[in-house]
DNA sequence: GAAGTGAGCCCCG
DNA sequence: CGGGGCTCACTTC
């Protein structure tokens, strides 16, 4: 899928969103979703209209990331961080309840399967410095402004 | 500010 | 086990 914010790829299933990433080179993100989801039987193909105008109004949309426990409380987590706001890796640690665990934490959301929706491009260093975004330090700030810029109105980014 | 370093936790090979 | 990661705080320049 193509959006104003680049190139998509999404995996889904009956039950939910699974996996959504940019894609900076077609090739290597097809081969990471195969990585990822090759065990399964997958079929390829463009989203439906269904599946996009889900992604464009963030609704109806069950959200069902793979990952260990410990990930997954790390991505539950990010999910409770309001559009527009940030958070630093040492304050989400916090919240989860071991201070030392800032790398991890770091590490966890570096794994995040679900770009955008599960928000890890709100987590910034707690000096205030814009840093680690797997798809680019230049997109993550994209999406910080046009949240920044869009929190007075219902419109949504994607 | 920038650069270097030890601590510390989770994950993968 | 061992090393590295979307870190942090501290030191030193």
């Amino acid at each position: 899928m193509e959006t104003n914010l680049g190139v998509f790829v999404a995996v889904h299933s009956q039950v939910g969103l699974h996996y959504l990433h940019f894609v900076n080179e077609e090739e290597s993100a097809l081969r990471n979703v195969q990585d990822f989801y090759g065990k399964y039987d997958i079929q390829k193909g463009e989203m439906s209209p269904e599946l996009k105008s889900k992604l464009f109004s963030h609704k109806g949309l069950k959200l069902l990331p793979l990952g260990t426990d410990f990930q997954l409380r790390v991505w539950q987590k990010l999910t409770s961080i309001p559009s527009g706001e940030k958070r630093s890796y040492k304050q989400l640690a916090l919240e989860l309840g071991d201070k030392k665990a800032v790398r991890a934490v770091g590490t966890a959301i570096g794994a995040n399967p679900i770009a955008y929706l599960i928000p890890c491009h709100r987590v910034i260093q707690s000096s205030g410095k814009l840093a680690g975004f797997r798809w680019g330090l230049e997109r993550k700030n994209a999406l910080l402004n046009l949240e920044r810029l869009s929190l007075h109105t219902a419109s949504h980014v994607i």
